[in-house]
DNA sequence: TTGTAAGCGTTATCAC
DNA sequence: GTGATAACGCTTACAA
């Protein structure tokens, strides 16, 4: 069925049907109606390719995610379901492409098979292709996260460094004096994993800032290694106090890990850091962190796409977002006994 | 850029280059050397609105995920991810829906827009409305999760009730008498969430076969969520020795409040279930579990869609997976001093 | 107020 | 072996 046969039987011409559809001139009330019920009764709907067709633009937007390999994170995982919303709200539809791995034709259908009006790019890379190729291929673009030549795009970010450096200044307040950085994994860091780069960078400014000494660590994104991450830790820096994180993944083994050792959080040891609402209300007790808006994101990524599909050519804005810390239960000043547990009184080493 | 611009600089007509594309006929090594030139030094791409309208085909399948608001259980996420991944592999693109809530139109492009050739439906309820909707569409659709009547339909589903109850002999077998199944949130079991209705079904089967003692309780989908259900069923059962869930994110507050009544796993309480790999695996210690294979199913799902496309009118078929339950170890024999919990020893209420 | 017709970029049928 | 040309279903000048 399409606009032809609705047409037919309304008596009508093609054009008059399309302009009912699209209120872009008046049409008689009376052939309205008529036209109308016909479209209702067969549940006519314009066929979309033909419209884009014509129109010379698809009402798409590329999302290119990770592979599926690579462990999604919580929030990179939100993301994706926060980018399908807040793209439906704006009646724009979402073309998923994986990008890494061995997908570089689904990327390049992507790119220059005009399927597309913009394109969403996660996990940029502190030095990364596809933005070249995007930039070439001149297609309207934003990215989640920035590269480190990022003038010549249009990005959103988590402020990780000052977000990092915030938690950091947080606990010189409370007294430690000795915080540890338990940053992404190994993997993500050797990449150029950008998050992983700026919240290094954030916490060695701090650090240097108020004097503190600390120490950062790599650490792969899941329970059992950040129990083993922080029990290595503890154990060569006895007078470690506090840790913050970005990986939000290592949450349940930090906590696993001080419960191991018999440290109680805040009054013993504390712990912050930047993470998705989740991850930061299952740890016990409630921890204290930067709570990673991903929903909210999403929705301001999608209008920075729309905004940019629609004017192309004025300079790429660039959005930093720094979310406020909530305070929760997990930071507290640092133990007055500090080297406690330096002399070997451990709980339970199960 | 179009195949008109190719033919020109190439010097010869639209469909030469068309077929030099396709191979669809003979063309002279010569000419399609200089086409494959002209290409290849201007990247040209065929316009892939253009060819769908032209072949009625959009090489798009859409893809229903449950709206950002309802927290994304690990596994499907893993199931977008595989999903976008299995079908790049078998260059089809992937648009995204969000259902459910204010989404409606998001759907209705995706049914009558003719902008993919097939559906997969994620997140199915026993009755759900879609799957009318896309029947009456005529668009080839495969179920993730299957209706009460599910017959007329497609679908693939993990088999929550056999291996639910696979999980209750095991502990039958290791001398349990009295196990508990920890289910999923109160409103998706009223929403009437097949898993969930499934599980309980499996549940009640296995008790009955075995002649055990047994409380099925729904819980919130986060650890706060296990950790309450599993406080709340330790005080109400003293004699509970075990449990079963299909509650992944449950299972980490499952664990905390095991440990705050100072109960080991295995010797004094036995754990296990259904649960994406990472989920089992960061359970400590190792919990012996079903894997969900999310990436496979994601794969046979999009398998059984493309031949659906091929083959409408096929009666539909449906693959109900029980992937084998993975000895970890997290269960073992049920405690003999099996009342020593009820006379009161908790070494640490914290 | 409505109708006619051109054209978006392809593919495929027909002719040569 | 290759070229003209008619669709695919829609939108939108331009006519009437």
């Amino acid at each position: 069925m399409n606009i032809g046969e609705i047409a037919r039987r309304a008596g009508v011409s093609r054009s008059t049907v399309s302009y009912t559809l699209s209120g872009k001139r008046p049409v008689a009330p009376g052939t309205r109606k008529r036209i109308q019920d016909v479209i209702d009764e067969l549940g006519y709907r314009p066929n979309a390719t033909a419209r884009a067709l014509k129109e010379g633009r698809t009402r798409t937007i590329g999302l290119v995610i990770p592979p599926a390999g690579s462990r999604l994170t919580h929030m990179q995982l939100e993301f994706v379901a926060g980018m399908a919303d807040a793209a439906g709200r704006a009646d724009l539809d979402v073309l998923l492409s994986p990008s890494g791995g061995d997908h570089d034709r689904s990327f390049e259908r992507l790119v220059s098979g005009s399927r597309v009006d913009g394109v969403i790019l996660m996990e940029i890379r502190l030095e990364d292709p596809r933005v070249g190729r995007l930039q070439q291929a001149g297609l309207p673009f934003v990215g989640i996260g920035h590269t480190a030549g990022d003038r010549q795009m249009c990005w959103i970010d988590i402020d990780y460094a000052g977000l990092i450096a915030h938690t950091v200044r947080h606990l010189a307040d409370l007294g430690h004096r000795k915080v540890a950085l338990v940053n992404r994994s190994p993997e993500l860091v050797a990449s150029g994993y950008g998050p992983a780069h700026r919240a290094r960078e954030g916490f060695a400014a701090a650090l240097a800032e108020r004097g503190l000494d600390g120490i950062e660590v790599p650490c792969g994104d899941d329970a059992r290694s950040g129990q083993e991450c922080l029990r290595t830790l503890l154990r060569a820096h006895p007078d470690l106090t506090a840790v913050t994180t970005i990986n939000e993944a290592a949450l349940p083994g930090i906590q696993q890990a001080l419960d191991d050792v018999g440290l109680t959080v805040p009054s013993d040891f504390s712990v912050t850091g930047v993470a998705a609402l989740p991850w930061a209300e299952d740890f016990r007790p409630p921890l204290t962190a930067a709570d990673v808006p991903a929903l909210d994101m999403a929705g301001k990524a999608v209008s920075l796409l729309v905004e940019r599909i629609a004017a192309p050519l004025t300079p790429p804005r660039h959005i930093l977002l720094a979310p406020p810390i909530s305070l929760r239960s997990s930071t507290g000043a640092a133990p007055t006994h500090r080297l406690a547990r330096a002399s070997g009184q451990v709980r339970d080493g199960r």
